[in-house]
DNA sequence: GGCTAATCGAGACGGTACGTCGCGTCTTGCC
DNA sequence: GGCAAGACGCGACGTACCGTCTCGATTAGCC
């Protein structure tokens, strides 16, 4: 698992690299329903934690082989399967950086947070620690993109004067992301309710200190 | 599981609560070896997900059907691990709401999610979806008093002043500790710099739009 | 288990023999229900082999430690279960020895070897090679009576000349009862069929050779 | 369990029978390895019931699983073993129906009943009556063949005139071998002592009546 | 009437084996 | 060489019994 560049979605290329290809070439099909398994299984509610490898094959009419041969393991297949359910972020340019704000979160909130892609990450973050290429993987394929736009929408508000010049970037979008990170890991079902991105928004905007 | 008291540690009482206990009693070395094992086990570096039921019996020196006899399975194990861990929240009360958020903050950095605890708390997570009575227990026994905590500051803050008393202050709570939360489940190995807390205070008090 | 005499049925006594009983004396209710719960189960179709302390001891309303206490174990204990059902042979003195014979027989077939008895015995055959005094045990109480009325009916046969007087009368002895043991244990579920004593007794009184 | 023919020894094919044979093929080697681990315990003194499949499978380098998947349980793999140490029967054909009977009863004491068939056979004893297939299956691959010998045998008698015609064949090879099979299931550590075949057939042939 | 002591039902104890499942690898024949 | 199938050694799963032990509560005979 080399890849580093955002998009680098799919599963590990045949042994050898470029390497002149010998021999029957991955079947395409294989992939895509190996995927699509895992998909369906996750929909029929089997839980990710309730996820085989040797489920997964038979879901998707494959020898075990043939995911091992492209999936060293059912974190790195995971993982794969989040960057597919992935896209890449949309360009956001409202009227404010408030608006653009509410926008990134609100799109998070439906999008990245939703129920399969919470289940998905939440099965991984316990892997992260002990696999840090996992972790690193995760972040440069997904993670990445959406947190450059979120740094430069702050960095244009920094410019504009919507948004204090002296704070670290970085921190600041762990504070408007984190919260709602930290819900959708811990709490229950709950799905994260309608209004919250503009509620977190305006609240790290304007800050707990009253403005005389 | 019943206990909704915080505190309430231990094993799964003997089926039947309080009837008047029938044949020999459950033997309180166990529970400790039980527990003990688990914890020489994870800092002998086994990995919370390499830990079996099996391992921990035989570490232990006990049974499995002792260890099952106690709790239904690695999950409910471990949520008791950390309730063992676990210490109530000391008492925070500073010269100003600002100086206790950052004493809670940083009491929250050095212990709660010190290694041992957030490894076990990120192997958990990964269940509350699908078990949501354990987020509950871990809610009641683990969060619940800190949480508590943090909210009379807050609104300790509010009715000095110190903070704006139209904000809603669960979500201003979660403002304060979503952002350590979410670092310290999904960052790799990193531990949770100096510092944190108080720039996560500050920049939520001040808000990150410019005051003029 | 010392009893050597015929009919020396039931639990083993208290440990200390004769000495004068001190403490709760044993339960004599507790050694029939033990017993019968044992019957109760064979009854109920539970296959001798799919017998345990375990359940008999539920079955009996008894703790383990009462069942253990009079029986070092399931061997044991289905030993004394045979010998509560066994019943002293009866006389027998027909007209001729090769009436005595049929009677005997049959009487094996009805009784002896009868469905409860015979699950009994097959389920204690493998272990008369490895536990010798299981079979002088089983020897002494339940075979011993009936193996001496056997052998009398021959001596008897002998010294009215019905019987050649140059045989062995062990070995004749086991030509008339082999036959009808191999049968019980090995064959499937067939009952002995009605006759078989008969023809038993007549072909090992006339031999298989023609007389001229 | 299919094979009804004489000599079908080995371990449950696996599933589908004839069909054409996909993925990877049983080891012939496990077979072995399984069948000779039980022969080497048993030489062990290990005794037919402290046998657990977990030891076989231990002793055999094997996993447990691949024990399960040629025999459904331990009663039928030592159904196998039994297979596997016999020997068709040799034909015999002395000077007279009384040598040949002798020769066969005498095979019969030193191969059949010696002491490691005769423990496998008492083990399995206790399951032919709730296990009907199981004792069919004995007889049709073990049991059978012997059994058509001793009745040529003795039909060969009849023919010749030295054995009454009039006689039950079955029966009367339940003479001769019953006495031989309940010594070798009921007596504790006893060998058949030399000469028990000649004996039993002498005393059968010539009756126990007197000849005038 | 109190004391002593063995027994009672109940059920926990450290073990061993059960039969199943999933792991990640290996081995077929076919494509 | 990829592919579906499926066997391989391994090891954990959760359950059932093993035979022993520890509870509090009986239940006798003896002082």
């Amino acid at each position: 698992m080399t890849g580093t560049e955002i998009g680098n979605t799919g599963p590990e290329p045949a042994a050898g690299g470029t390497r002149a290809a010998r021999g029957r070439p991955r079947s395409a099909a294989a992939d895509r329903a190996i995927v699509e398994a895992v998909l369906r299984l996750m929909e029929r509610g089997v839980g990710v934690d309730a996820l085989s490898m040797e489920g997964i094959a038979r879901e998707a009419g494959v020898g075990k082989a043939t995911v091992y041969r492209r999936w060293p393991g059912k974190d790195v297949l995971l993982l794969d399967v989040m960057r597919t359910l992935d896209e890449p972020p949309a360009e956001v340019r409202g009227e404010s950086v408030r608006d653009d704000l509410v926008e990134f979160l609100e799109r998070l909130r439906q999008r990245g947070l939703a129920k399969r892609n919470s289940a998905l990450l939440r099965a991984m973050v316990s892997h992260f620690h002990s696999h840090p290429w996992l972790w690193r993987e995760y972040h440069d394929t997904v993670i990445r993109a959406r947190r450059e736009l979120l740094h430069s929408v702050l960095r244009r508000g920094m410019a504009r004067g919507e948004i204090r010049a002296d704070l670290d970037v970085e921190l600041l979008g762990e504070l408007f992301v984190g919260p709602m990170l930290s819900r959708a890991m811990l709490r229950e079902g709950a799905e994260l309710p309608e209004g919250l991105a503009e509620r977190i928004v305006d609240c790290v905007l304007e800050g707990a200190r009253p403005r005389e």
